[in-house]
DNA sequence: TCTGGGGTCCTAGGACCC
DNA sequence: TCTGGGGTCCTAGGACCC
């Protein structure tokens, strides 16, 4: 998809058509989350400190991020993919891998697959979207990020290295900042450069594994097929703060909010963890992570905070600021898989937390929480849903 | 310029086991 | 007395992606 969250934003509200907008924070923290091709043109790019993209383009229209809506109309998005094949593989909200090597039936080539999937898009939801067409995952790829926007790019099949050699190898998948830097040390600027290096000696550069990987796909190869629904692998939730923290008593109230959050999301998703990850950012952006293996499977939120808590005391964090707070769940395994008992944690702690998650679903996230966390004013009344029959 | 939030994958060392 | 080879699990950090 194409500048995905500007696009959503401009369908529900038409006065942003046409000028530069970004969807961002406006904290003096915040960066770029997505820049629509007006701003693009005063240099502004995604992952740019928002202060920075002001100063590039004075009138830029700021637009808070919105991650509910943009994940509502991901899912309409991707059940359009579904209707043409069944094996879509996510790579993001807004962008996908489809092979389509089994609709020869339907369709004379994967170019009339790739304009009718781009027509359904845009048809049902007034949405721009690029596709790139090839016989490899990651040539697809690079054609997607020569159609944008709104276009269609098509490699044919012999004409893969023709179309690839001359682009700048920073624009393949998997050669970000710290191995672009290893490959210009070794004089390489184009992919056809990096073609031409040999194997051991881009090893012994940047290491086995992306070694092998780069040559392959610097010479077409990409044996790599197009998987659907791959489970998820951790849950994490984190957070820059406009000012930095100080004391541990500030970091145990965020540390707790955190947990909640990552338990929500952990029991609305069907998942238990086993291991707990603490992430602390310094005020000198220096990042340090902590985990901890549990005994059993949780998703309770009191089990992640208390891990939590040890792995803060680990961390020996002391009065130093904070800027960045995380907290995740890893080892995960769904409802289904059969689950150890835990020990340790009495069964109503379990129950209790089902019924939170049942007062959340009914009222909301933020209707039931720990009292710590409650600010002493009620806010906004809660109300059972429209369709809720009590 | 001063650096978000959500992820995945890889490496390397150490503990532990047979 | 100083020492193998293979394997798994855990932890910390880093590269990379959108």
């Amino acid at each position: 998809m194409d500048a995905f969250f500007v696009e959503v934003e401009r369908l529900d509200d038409s006065t942003l058509i046409g000028k530069p907008v970004v969807v961002g924070g406006t904290g003096v923290r915040s960066v770029v989350a997505a820049a629509s091709y007006e701003a693009r043109v005063f240099g502004v790019r995604s992952a740019m400190p928002m202060t920075r993209a002001r100063r590039l383009c004075p009138d830029l229209v700021i637009v808070p991020p919105d991650h509910n809506k943009y994940s509502s109309v991901s899912t309409r998005v991707f059940s359009i993919f579904r209707s043409y094949t069944p094996t879509v593989e996510g790579l993001s909200v807004d962008e996908a891998f489809l092979d389509v090597s089994g609709l020869r039936m339907h369709f004379g080539s994967a170019a009339d697959v790739a304009v009718a999937v781009r027509r359904s898009v845009r048809d049902d939801l007034d949405l721009p979207a690029s596709v790139g067409v090839a016989t490899t995952k990651f040539m697809a790829k690079l054609a997607s990020e020569h159609a944008k926007p709104d276009g269609i790019h098509l490699v044919k099949a012999g004409g893969e290295l023709d179309f690839l050699h001359p682009l700048p190898v920073r624009a393949l998948w998997g050669v970000g900042q710290s191995t672009h830097a290893a490959l210009e040390q070794l004089g390489v600027e184009t992919i056809g450069d990096l073609a031409a290096v040999p194997e051991p000696a881009l090893r012994s550069r940047v290491g086995d594994s992306v070694g092998v990987h780069l040559h392959e796909l610097a010479n077409g190869r990409d044996p790599r097929p197009v998987l659907s629904d791959s489970e998820t692998k951790s849950i994490s939730v984190e957070q820059t703060y406009e000012a930095d923290l100080v004391g541990v008593e500030r970091l145990e109230i965020e540390l707790l909010r955190h947990s909640e959050k990552v338990a929500g999301r952990a029991r609305r998703a069907g998942l238990w963890g086993r291991t707990t990850h603490l992430k602390v950012r310094f005020a000198d952006f220096k990042t340090i992570t902590r985990s901890e293996t549990l005994p059993a499977q949780t998703n309770v939120a009191r089990d992640i905070y208390r891990a939590s808590l040890r792995l803060l005391e680990r961390a020996s964090v002391g009065s130093r600021p904070v800027r960045l707070l995380g907290v995740g769940l890893s080892s995960l395994m769904s409802e289904a898989q059969p689950r150890q008992l835990a020990v340790d944690r009495p069964a109503k702690w379990d129950e209790l937390s089902e019924a939170i998650a049942v007062a959340q679903d009914r009222f909301g996230s933020d209707a039931v929480g720990p009292a710590t966390l409650a600010d002493g004013r009620p806010k906004k009344r809660p109300r059972p849903r429209d369709d809720d029959a009590h």
